[in-house]
RNA sequence: UGGGGCGUGGCCAAGCGGUAAGGCGCCGGCCUUUGGAGCCGGUAUUCGAAGGUUCGAAUCCUUCCGCCCCAACCA
């Protein structure tokens, strides 16, 4: 299934259904709604796939608004960096690009109507006091001995909140709602809270802000959202938004629903998590091709297209899910297999040198680029007397099914010729040094005119031509499936199930020539090995290459 | 022990009273100058469990079981 083709799923029947009321004259406005306090990662692809193309299928829009109500965790580098990945996987907000911290003014104004209306009061109760006052999951919480302040003296104390008169912690506003509600986050939540911190965006005006609550609905009536959608986690919160909505008497209203965030198994998708990650140096950064996270995956190689199918794939539910990284992977491999051109690369070189081609003799062989699409053109790679062959294309000692080269037999060097293995060079330690063999002449191309088959085909690179290349191979950043919860259940720390293997850099690979200064994030395959993606750590004669993904291999190696 | 959400094959996920879509994975076969790709075929007598309603239930009712979320002045 292609872009464009949307699954049914219960938030597209929900929004078909209202549009078919007429409900908000059919408009259908959304809202992608991240908070500037790290990078995004795959999990909020999920989110920003439903968020805009539910917009665009029913002829609305999607807002990219900042949730920025919280000045000591956001900063201006994470905006940035989210407004990248956002236009990288492929949506457009035009200008609509806001903050919540934009409405701070008319956010306090709804407060202020809050407390005029008696349904908001300024608690002067500390953090330990009010959580002790909140009760518990079981028992009912207990009223504060502020809740009763007189509103005239709640509009003082408030505007004085705002004026910077008290220090944090000092005092909080507080919704008059039910102190015994069940639904513990009905309980008087906190509406706002005294932060003397300077604010990415409003520098030192404010020292009082929003709390998610009651920013969030507010934010999205301002806007004029209609369909509001978040995690689970959130639905609790439902009734909240709803009576933020009723009572602040904003004209719009907005309504939210709720879908199950998306988990990915063998790695983490909790941004404190991936913070601590980042900051103790288990990764080199936001963007490190290990990293679950938008940037991450674009540098190691995944396209956009790849991460918004995989979106799709997956599907919009309420059920709780691990999605198997398989999957991820299979998106991308689909699409790179249509999109990147081939090309040869030997990671462990190991020399074959062909006994009968002429000494210092070379010849340019022609390759298609793309074995499915002869629009992607032909190319010329130099070919000689001696070339590397990958180390693991070759067993002395061959079991059964493996039919790669080994001594005496005939393997076809792609687009080359066929070759055969006649000696094994060894040095005094008994180890493999290089190997020599022959080529058959009749078969330039890698066709025999008599008809004769090989069982195998071998990648190869002209050892006097290649240019040298540092690879980096990447495997799933832990060990165990949920890190999480292996990490809860044996009370040990996340980073002890790092996966020690999740990088290696192999320095010694050989690429043709044409691979020599590859354009920055430049996709290939490499025949027979996997799909690479240029690095920009590559510099003149030495480029890298990130591996993006491995082709499904065939042979099983081991026993079965 | 309170409130809420959810339980369909290994992982996702359709299904909305008429007799279990699809994808990934897996297993066969074909094809192949990538053990890639592609192409064919197979993979739940059963929908957390037990009762009940009905000619007929994954779909309705009842009870039970299990998993997840909530007690930040985080979002």
């Amino acid at each position: 299934m292609r872009d464009g083709a949307e699954p049914r799923d219960f938030i597209r029947e929900i929004v078909a259904a209202d549009v078919a009321a007429g409900k908000n004259g059919g408009a259908v406005v959304t809202r992608f709604p991240p908070e500037p306090n790290g990078y995004l990662h795959i999990g909020h692809a999920k989110a920003i796939c439903l968020d805009f193309r539910v917009a665009n299928e029913f002829g609305g829009h999607c807002n990219l608004r900042f949730d920025d109500t919280n000045p000591v965790k956001e900063d201006v580098e994470y905006v940035d960096s989210i407004k990248d990945d956002v236009r990288w996987l492929g949506f457009e907000w035009d200008d609509r690009e806001y903050y919540a911290s934009d409405y701070y003014e008319q956010l306090y104004g709804f407060a202020v109507r809050l407390i005029e209306k008696g349904l908001a009061y300024v608690d002067s109760l500390n953090a330990d006091e009010i959580r002790a006052h909140r009760g518990t999951l079981t028992e009912p919480g207990k009223e504060s001995p502020f809740r009763a302040r007189p509103i005239a003296e709640n509009l003082d104390l408030f505007a004085r909140m705002r004026a910077g008169e008290f220090p944090d912690g000092a005092h909080v506003l507080r919704a008059k709602i039910d102190m015994r509600a069940p639904n513990i986050t009905m309980r008087d939540p906190v509406l706002y809270r005294i932060r003397h911190a300077h604010h990415h965006r409003t520098g030192g005006t404010w020292c009082i802000y929003p709390m998610y609550d009651f920013a969030h609905p507010l934010s999205d009536a301002i806007e004029g959202v209609t369909h509001s959608f978040c995690t689970l986690e959130y639905v609790d919160h439902r009734p909240l938004y709803d009576w933020i909505i009723t009572h602040c008497g904003t004209p719009a209203t907005p309504r939210q629903y709720e879908f199950a965030r998306l988990n990915l198994n063998y790695t983490i998708m909790s941004k404190r998590k991936l913070l601590q990650l980042v900051e103790q140096k288990h990764v080199g950064g936001w963007d490190d091709p290990r990293m679950p996270t938008i940037s991450g995956m674009r540098r190691r190689g995944y396209t956009a297209e790849a991460i918004r199918e995989f979106c799709t794939r997956v599907g919009i539910a309420k059920k709780e899910n691990i999605i198997d990284i398989g999957l991820l992977e299979h998106c991308v491999r689909e699409d790179l297999n249509r999109r990147a051109p081939r090309a040869m690369a030997v990671l462990r070189p190991l020399k074959l040198v062909l006994t009968n081609y002429p000494e210092g003799h070379s010849e340019q062989l022609e390759m298609v680029n793309h074995p499915d699409q002869p629009d992607a053109g032909r190319r010329r790679v130099p070919f000689s007397r001696e070339i590397y062959i990958e180390r693991d294309d070759f067993l002395e000692d061959p079991p059964k099914k493996f039919f790669r080269l080994a001594p005496g037999r005939e393997v076809r060097l792609r687009s080359a010729y066929l070759v055969t293995c006649t000696e094994v060079v060894k040095n005094a330690a008994g180890e493999l040094v290089e190997l020599r063999g022959t080529y058959d002449p009749a078969t330039r191309g890698g066709d025999a005119p008599d008809g004769r088959k090989v069982k195998a085909t071998l990648h190869w690179v002209s050892a006097s031509h290649a240019v040298d290349a540092e690879v980096r191979l990447y495997e799933r950043l832990f060990t165990v499936e949920d890190p999480d919860g292996a990490a809860a259940k044996a009370s040990a720390e996340l980073t002890t199930l790092l996966n020690p293997a999740s990088l290696e850099v192999v320095t010694g690979g050989k690429v043709e020539p044409s691979l020599g200064t590859p354009a920055a994030g430049a996709r290939y395959q490499f025949e027979r090995l996997g799909y690479f993606a240029a690095d920009r750590d590559s510099r003149d004669g030495m480029p890298v290459f990130n591996r993006t993904v491995s082709l499904k291999d065939g042979f099983k190696s081991g026993t079965p």
